[in-house]
DNA sequence: ACCTGAACACCGTTCAAGT
DNA sequence: ACCTGAACACCGTTCAAGT
């Protein structure tokens, strides 16, 4: 049998999703895909480069809410997206992650964020560290999810299960750090960012 | 020779910032110690559980700034202390970051940060999402630093070296949209969010 | 273009046995 | 209490050779 790029990533994704980061070994996708593991090496020059492309598949598969005309509600849709993309599949948001911080993926997620602060009237040094503190606490937050995740079925840790609200209140505290440096800043008493809100 | 728990964590340590965490092996901490690798397992269940020493001891040998009275200048100086802690060793931030999310160890930062916080006048809830939200943020950026640290020297990427400012700004986004929800907000008229402050 | 087969240089972990 | 020696079940990657 013989296969292209595409089919090995989404091969690659079913063993992600099945069984895990841990046992995403090209050993184990050659087996799955009936082939030598050595075979891979001719789609992929390294296995980083593999992980780089699964985790560009997972960002593409996920949603791509239309955003809206406020900057901050475009903003808070494109973590939300990112969030569901990296959370639809196992060990998803570790993958992301990695791919993002080696530079060899992943920047979809990045350009998106540059593009929904662009019209908030930011100073110009900003929009990067903007994009990158949303960034980190995304992906953060989902990973520790995801870890607890199958930590507490492997009955390892005993931990809360954080709730899909602990997730909101946290972007909205970087966000309104964002809107305070905004020149738009209607957001803020807009929003009261007290409880209740 | 025989060694205890500190001498294997103290090597381990030397190992790590000499090599990196991918160098960092139970059989090569072995040899270095003129040890079997078995022989490591007297000390430490898994190398899980050895990692989460190693970080624990890269935050003890880090800076414990005493701390200031204003709550925000206290959570500013947790974040630094953390920071400057991770980035003594080679990959220090991961190391901290993994166990961290693992549970097994690293736990003297959130509970820094719980600490400093309950002076902010914050609703109670908010008080361990905000902790987090520092942490995801301040590991996230230490993880990023050196992860292109090394791809750097390794030439594998060109990539612009994020200076010290950058974790400035991006800890005052999120310190900003903490004092918005803290009863004593005086921090935020004290120091204008505006470049130039 | 895509794959096989075999090899190289490794891993974490277990376990009986030694001192 | 701490370690040896040997084994088990794996890794990523390379490379000559095949079709």
């Amino acid at each position: 049998m013989r296969y292209r790029r595409e089919d090995v990533v989404d091969r690659a994704l079913g063993v992600l999703d099945a069984y895990g980061l841990a046992d995403l070994t090209m050993r184990r996708l050659g087996a799955e895909l009936g082939v030598q593991p050595s075979a891979l090496y001719h789609h992929f020059a390294t296995k980083q480069l593999l992980l780089a492309a699964v985790a560009d598949e997972i960002l593409a598969r996920g949603p791509h809410t239309s955003r809206p005309d406020r900057w901050d509600d475009a903003v808070a849709l494109a973590c939300r997206d990112l969030r569901d993309a990296v959370l639809a599949y196992r060990d998803g948001a570790e993958v992301v992650a990695t791919s993002s911080a080696f530079g060899l993926g992943a920047a979809a997620p990045y350009d998106d964020l540059v593009g929904a602060l662009a019209a908030a009237g930011l100073d110009a040094d900003l929009v990067p560290v903007a994009a990158r503190t949303l960034l980190h606490f995304v992906l953060g937050h989902a990973t520790d999810e995801q870890t607890h995740l199958q930590a507490g079925s492997a009955g390892a840790i005993e931990d809360d299960p954080r709730p899909d609200s602990d997730f909101a209140a946290g972007l909205g505290l970087v966000l309104d750090g964002i809107r305070l440096r905004a020149q738009d800043r209607s957001g803020i008493e807009k929003r009261p960012t007290r409880p209740g809100a």
